[in-house]
DNA sequence: ACGAAATATGTAACCGGTTACAATATTTTT
DNA sequence: AAAAATATTGTAACCGGTTACATATTTCGT
């Protein structure tokens, strides 16, 4: 018990002294002895600045830095019930359009007040789960997936703890699922009619496994769709699925041309699958787009630079990490954000599509 | 001042007035209450089974699922005061090294109960400092900084936190601070060495700003050293600093061959950099290697796919992964774990390097 | 000037899981 | 069988930040 007869000031200028006792950590009542204040105007100084007279508030601030304090989050969720963290759950980091995801995904909830806990699965549906079983431990109140097809029981734990998540890199209206992202099966159609324009009748597909990727599918389907209203089809045999990587995506245009050497034009799932594509067919003195063109999907920036250029999907990723940070905090903030976010796409032309060769 | 008197306030009113609302959380007091037990032995009975009679254990168990109950992170960590987690503070995701580097830190450090909390700073010394700040909120226990300078208030940081913390990329035996990388003075001397031997006399370099990344300046020095012993040097006005970019790299090459036409070797800070010298060397119809041998940094995938393929230094990244993950979690957990790792680097000769033209 | 209203600050009880320590039950020892 | 050693269990005090409420201080009205 505190004996209330002393004057406060004194009692803190004097504790300088046994700043080397046993506590080792600094924590709001540290501060606020430094500072020779209450812990709840320390806090509320933090919190609430124009709660505090901006002379304590001062007091406040150089006692922090003075201490190096730093608050310990645990105590804060613990007291507030909530951790002002939301997470999100990607295949790999080790791919600019995700990497980019997560740095606009960051900032963004950064400046909404929110820490973004990051987890990788490698295309894994179990990983997945278990990703999702560590950061809800580790306090996120929302959860980032990419894409829409998820395991139940990863829904069934996001359901009984009550953690709302957003579907990205999908935009599916018809879903009772949250999404924020981009039309894929409208990015089959497009990129198809475009070829289609040029006189293409002959498609194959060099694509990532549609088991682990339902954007995939979702394309393939698009591109089908667009092909039969000309009576044209992509049979099963004329996609490849290989995985992301370039020497892996060479094999696979080798694939392409023993399956199907009579088609004149290759849709890639994404850049690095038609740099792959593109290098191989020009090691194996197949002009591009002379006799064979390509489009990637996702505009890297070695899209622009490459010899020849490539044609390609471009994804506003930043926008949509901006506006997945604004969804997921939305929905643990606002009554009802809105369900489904549209990113929209663009197909940029560039030098690695051309008119089909005469046949 | 007289505030002893008066002690009844509180007594009086919590006896009704203080009951808001029921408890809708269900933690180990209702658990404990259920199961007839105490608090402790619910506690022991998730934590520490076989010290308690498997008879309660059983009571425990079924309590827990008839509540349907789930422990809380916050407090447990709070309680704890430790996460079983470790920080990673990255200049940025969107580069391959860094991604695989976190890849492998993600899953050694998994393997080791331990999960990761990251975060980038974008080549920003404050923004490093404030990502620690938040990532020590969040109870990181231990942190991998990107190379060995920093700012002075994030060391004096760390101390008063005592977070251990290792220097990754980086390895300087004659440093007080741990470390886990590869030796980048080495890496200059070596590429100029294997230079030197094709013949080249003139060099340039196309790297990152040196200011935001010490790595850069060793391997300068690495280089200038190992010019100077054969009675050569590498002016400052011969090197160009700019960022990742290939088009950024692009530009960084013509200005090198106004500054220096000259120079028949350019050395790049990186394989992005690398690529975009390659790039417009070809798009100026300079022939690589004929005309000018170029030498890249950290052997991308895609180095040894473009045309030529690259001259590049191999840094085993996975390797560096996990290294750090075992050294910050034996720094918690061991005695004396080593201060200092070493990562071996590799040079690996490709087409993008051949002698030097004759002059 | 005096009291009322508004504002600023302090005190201490929370949040929920853990664990030191005390208390009790069980087994072993003599 | 009593004492001693050991295994279980319970009580309550932590961890650190927040905030309801009480108290102190300032501002304002008349």
């Amino acid at each position: 018990m505190s004996d209330k007869g002393e004057i406060k000031h004194w009692s803190v200028d004097s504790s300088f002294k046994k700043d080397t006792s046993r506590k080792t950590t600094i924590g709001v009542r540290q501060v606020a002895r430094e500072a020779g204040l209450s812990t709840a105007t320390v806090s509320r100084a933090l919190n609430n600045p124009q709660s505090v007279s901006p002379a304590k508030r001062l007091r406040v601030q150089s006692a922090i830095e003075k201490l190096n304090y730093v608050p310990n989050a645990a105590a804060r969720s613990l007291s507030l019930s909530r951790n002002q963290a939301i997470g999100a759950i990607l295949p790999t980091l080790d791919y600019s359009i995700y990497a980019q995801f997560v740095e606009a995904l960051q900032s963004r909830a950064g400046e909404l007040g929110y820490s973004v806990l990051l987890a990788t699965h490698g295309f894994n549906e179990s990983r997945e789960l278990a990703q999702a079983r560590t950061l809800i431990g580790h306090g996120v109140e929302a959860l980032a997936l990419a894409g829409e097809k998820h395991s139940a029981e990863l829904y069934a734990l996001l359901k009984a703890r009550q953690i709302p998540y957003i579907h990205t890199s999908v935009f599916n209206d018809r879903s009772a699922h949250p999404c924020v992202g981009y039309d894929n099966y409208q990015i089959g159609r497009q990129v198809t009619d475009y070829l289609l324009s040029l006189g293409h009748r002959h498609f194959s597909a060099l694509i990532g496994k549609r088991s682990v990727n339902d954007r995939m599918v979702q394309r393939i389907t698009g591109m089908r769709d667009c092909l039969a209203e000309k009576g044209l089809s992509l049979l099963e045999d004329h996609i490849v699925e290989c995985p992301y990587a370039i020497g892996k995506a060479r094999e696979g245009l080798r694939e392409l041309r023993l399956r199907s050497p009579q088609a004149t034009a290759i849709i890639c799932g994404n850049d690095v699958l038609a740099f792959g594509a593109i290098l191989e067919a020009q090691a194996m003195n197949i002009r591009v787009p002379g006799d064979l063109s390509i489009v990637g999907n996702d505009d890297l920036e070695l899209a622009s630079e490459i010899n020849p250029t490539l044609t390609t999907v471009q994804i506003p990723v930043y926008r949509m990490g901006n506006e997945t940070a604004e969804a997921l905090v939305g929905r643990l903030t606002k009554q009802s954000p809105p369900l489904h976010v549209q990113i929209p796409i663009n197909l940029i032309l560039r030098q690695s599509t051309g008119t089909a060769p005469l046949s």
